[in-house]
DNA sequence: GTACATTTGTTCGTATGTATA
DNA sequence: GTATACATACGAACAAATGTA
């Protein structure tokens, strides 16, 4: 809500979205085996639609920093 | 039960549904206090999916005119 | 007191349509 | 024509709470 992603040329918004992601788990504030926010309370929380959200975790799942599961939601991977 | 939902491109078929149930409650086929049928019942007679009937109960929701519990479900608010 | 079924709450997966840059 | 972004709509599966046998 207070972290409203700006729709910006260069940067898509999911482009930009796991970025975020990607420094919370950087810094410690997502560690590893900790659940992420579930889709809908990210689209709440940045106001983006369903499909930016998933658009966004499908890069962090590529980069091997979380994986994902049915029904349960995304996680930091415990390694990463 | 006759009361198929077609999907039509301006109307979405959640806001058909709470359409239908509204005037329902206006009409004073479903009086204040009484139970609405369950969200398995609506998804049988209206022939939508579970999140099309929670979509149409959450815009009645929002209006003040039903409250819905767990394991009891949706009636008429008393005082609508 | 316990087991079971029902109902809502929540989540992810997927597909389609529309609009815009 | 492609990529982005949103809204709609379906299905499936799990958890939690309640009522009933």
């Amino acid at each position: 809500v207070r972290e409203h992603i700006e729709a910006w040329s260069d940067v898509p918004k999911y482009v930009q979205l796991a970025a975020i992601l990607r420094a919370q788990i950087e810094r410690g504030e997502l560690s590893p085996g900790m659940p992420l926010p579930s889709a809908p309370h990210l689209m709440a929380t940045y106001e983006v639609s369903r499909g930016t959200v998933r658009k966004a975790l499908e890069i962090l799942r590529n980069e091997g920093l979380i994986e994902t599961f049915r029904q349960i939601g995304s996680r930091v991977k415990p390694d990463a």
